[in-house]
This record gives C-alpha cells, sequence and structure tokens, in this order.
DNA sequence: CGCCATGGTAACCAAAATGTCATATTTATG
DNA sequence: CATAAATATGACATTTTGGTTACCATGGCG
C-alpha cells in the first residue's frame, strides 16, 4: 500500500499541519519548502503522490508540475495543486500544468484526505510494468503473456489491453466511455459496441478456464473486473 | 441536486437574512440558534451543507465542527465557519477543526453563495463516490455493488440509482415528485405511480434480509428511508 | 498480389428493465 | 363499520440493453 506523500509548500505551518494529518492516517510525510528542496527529496525518494502548492517562491507550482510531467523518472507520480483562492479554481482548472486534481485554500484535511486517497486509489495500479493476478490468472505486461492457471493464453493486442486495464482496475465498474478512453485512447472514435465485441472476445478466450465470469456486466454501467464474488 | 443548508448562529436577524438569500437562489434552509437545536435538526434531516457561526453559546462552532467530523454521520457534511476576523492562528485551529472553507463578517450574500456553491461543486464528486451503510445494508456506487449482510443484493439500474438516493438523504420524506426528479431527472415525463411500483420492486429485493422496513410509506407524503425506528 | 491477423461495424436475437394499467389491499375518518 | 382515498401488487407491452455472429476494411508479410 503507497502512502508516501511529498508536501510542497512555503508556509511552514500549512506544512506542518498537513503533515500532521497525514501521519495520523497512515501516510508517510516529506516536507519540502520550495522547488530545489523538492527535487532533493524528490532524488532521495520518489514519493507516490505529490501535494504542490500554487505560488511558490522562485519557480511557481504550475510550472514546477509541468516540469514533473516532462521528465521521464516523475512523469507518473501524481500530482494535486494547492490554489488559494476560490476565483482562481476555474483558471487553474483551465490550465494544462498536468496536476492530476486540485484543492483550494483554506481546505479541510477531511477534503484533503479524501482527494488523497481517491487519487492514489486511482492511479496506484498503475505501477504499469508490474505482473497481475488475480485467481490464477495472471498477466504479464513485461513478457506480454497471460497464464491461467499455467495455461498460456493467446489474446489479440486489445483485448491484453483490455484484460490488463481491467485487471489492475478492479472492483469498479467501467463506462463503455471509459474504457473506450483508457484503453483504446483519447481522441480515437470508435463506437461504444465495440467495447462489447472485444469484451466478448476477451470472455471467449477466457472462458475455458472458467475465468470468464470474472468480466461482469453492470447492466445499465459497463463492467467490472472482479476476483471475489458474482 | 443537492441543495439542503443548516444555518447555526445565535443572532436570529443574521440566520433570517442569510436564509432569505438561500432559498432565494433554491436552496432549502434550516435553522438552528445553538448547538442543541443543530443536532436535533441533523437527526431529522441530514443537510448537505453546513453553516456554522465561530462564536456560539455554549459549546463554540470550532468545537462543534470538530464534534461534527468525530460523528460517522456527519463526518461527510461539507462545513463552512463563520468568523468575524480572521487570523493567521485562528485559519489554522479552524482547518485543524475539519471546516472545509471560512468566510468572515461581514460578507457580501454574493461570496456566501459563491462559496457554498464552490464547497458544494467540489464535494459533489466527491460524495457521490462514497459507498453508504446502514443497518447492514451496503451500497456501493463505485463498484456498483449493494450487499446486505454481505450478501450480495442484484437491483436494476433504476432501483439502484432510487435506493442510492434514499440511503443519502435518509431520514426525510421525499414527494413522489421529488424522487422523480432527483433520481429519474428533470425533464423525465413518467406518472408519479411509476415510483411505487421501483419502490415495490426495490422492497421485494430487500425483503429476505428485512431491510425492506427501511423503506417507508408515508402516507400522503412520500417514501421515507430511515435506519432507527419507524 | 494474395493471405492472414486484427479490429471495427452492423444486424439480429435474447434478456432485462421499465412504464402503465387494472385490481387488491390498506388506512384514515366520520 | 362504511367509505373514499391512497398505496401495494401483479401482469403486460414496450423499450432498452447487451450478447453474438457475420462481414468488411486495413495493413503486414511472404
Amino acid at each position: 500500500m503507497p502512502g508516501n506523500i511529498l508536501v510542497v509548500d512555503d508556509e511552514a505551518a500549512i506544512r506542518q499541519m498537513v503533515c500532521l494529518a497525514l501521519t495520523q492516517s497512515g501516510y508517510q510525510c516529506v516536507e519540502a519548502a520550495d522547488v530545489t528542496e523538492a527535487q532533493a527529496r524528490l532524488r532521495e525518494a520518489p514519493p507516490d503522490l505529490i501535494l504542490l502548492d500554487w505560488m511558490l517562491p522562485g519557480v511557481s507550482g504550475v510550472d514546477y508540475a509541468r516540469r514533473l510531467r516532462a521528465d521521464k523518472l516523475t512523469r507518473d507520480i501524481p500530482v494535486i495543486l494547492v490554489t488559494a483562492r476560490i476565483e482562481e479554481e476555474d483558471k487553474v482548472r483551465g490550465l494544462d500544468s498536468g496536476a492530476d486534481d486540485y484543492i483550494t485554500k483554506p481546505f479541510s484535511t477531511r477534503e484533503l484526505l479524501a482527494r488523497i486517497k481517491a487519487l492514489l486509489r486511482r492511479t496506484a495500479p498503475l505501477a504499469a510494468e508490474l505482473a497481475v493476478e488475480a485467481d490464477g490468472l495472471a498477466l504479464d505486461p513485461v513478457t506480454h503473456r497471460v497464464t491461467a492457471r499455467g495455461k498460456s493464453l493467446n489474446l489479440g493486442p486489445t483485448e491484453f489491453r483490455l484484460l490488463h486495464f481491467l485487471m489492475t482496475h478492479p472492483e469498479r465498474v467501467h463506462s463503455r466511455e471509459r474504457l473506450l478512453n483508457d484503453v483504446w485512447g483519447d481522441n480515437v472514435y470508435v463506437e461504444e459496441r465495440t467495447v462489447d465485441v472485444h469484451i466478448r472476445r476477451l470472455r471467449k478466450v477466457l472462458v475455458d478456464s472458467g475465468h470468464d465470469r470474472l468480466i461482469q456486466t453492470v447492466r445499465g454501467s459497463g463492467y467490472r473486473f472482479s476476483a471475489g464474488q458474482d
């Protein structure tokens, strides 16, 4: 369970308050007062999430966020931008700094924790190169291989990506729209029903080992991968 | 569409002014003069947001905010603290108490409305993902699952939305008209009696675990979800 | 160039969901 | 207790949704 959070804020009081709340909730917290310090902490130990103040002395938070995105090493670390005023909220939202979420000051620790939790849950499975396993069904992104109880299966590229996405984001419903975005990629226009067909093809391959039951239809909503019960 | 706001302030004049502004903007407003009264109103019908005066006779607003956070039932209700003056120290203390935002007296209704709107917008998507539980009946919007004491139930889409709405707005009567608006959506025209049928279908699923008793008929008014007694 | 693998779409079918109505049942009230 | 109003219930027709298959387009490759 990842829980390493880097807090970048120039106000010591805020930093401490946030870190207190975070540690009390079971996260590890590392503080940095500015971008330089943040870079140093980053090199020591890459965090699982960065909480970044919008206003920083020297390089602004937004610019730094952009820089984080540009760097291959930090590209995949989710960022929450902390902004000062409500009025700026909309402005910030429009900017493509690459932040994954925003929170406006003053904020409650409750809201902060909720957003951190939500973001980590959304991105945590993004530990992309790791092999996934569920109920005897194993998928290895590196070797590009899928096995069901040791027996190797043969999937097409799209089915592979689809299964990979589902396995790394289990137990939640994914609308066809989301799947198209996340598996097919943005700015790809295909019919939503195409998802059905690929789900079908995927199930077909899995049916021999009985793993097709892991891919569940949620009528009216989409599909879900679940290793647990029905 | 959430819009139920509890206003806690000992000055009747302020309360009334605020409530007037709120109702004119389409919110429902419930008043309370002190913490005791607030608790009573809270039990009747949990609001979607609480506007809380910092200075209150007896228990202070900050302390009360903390207490709201401690209680599982009220934990997720966003709070705006109304303060007379705000200094750095108070700000930190207040943030620590779990309030989500501040507004300093005197304030314009415009600012108040802006903050309320912003806060509701900020917390709505978060709230939409929160799992709800009452008396062994659990509903998780993310996985789209409903379980009664661990046993998973099967609902149709409409029954799911209906139950979700009822569970997130418990302890209050919902007219058929309101339910049609909130569950079916605006600009959908169906007979009011249709609500009865879906209530019926929902109850049918819940009857095995005995949870059907949580959905109560209020003759002449509508339906109510109540985890406590009838 | 023909073959094959892959992916997208359309068409058809089955199942589920939904709205409405007719009828039964309950409840409030005089 | 009779009556009317409100609600519950079951049945039905219709619509929506998803499963499945067939077919076509594309692109790599011998």
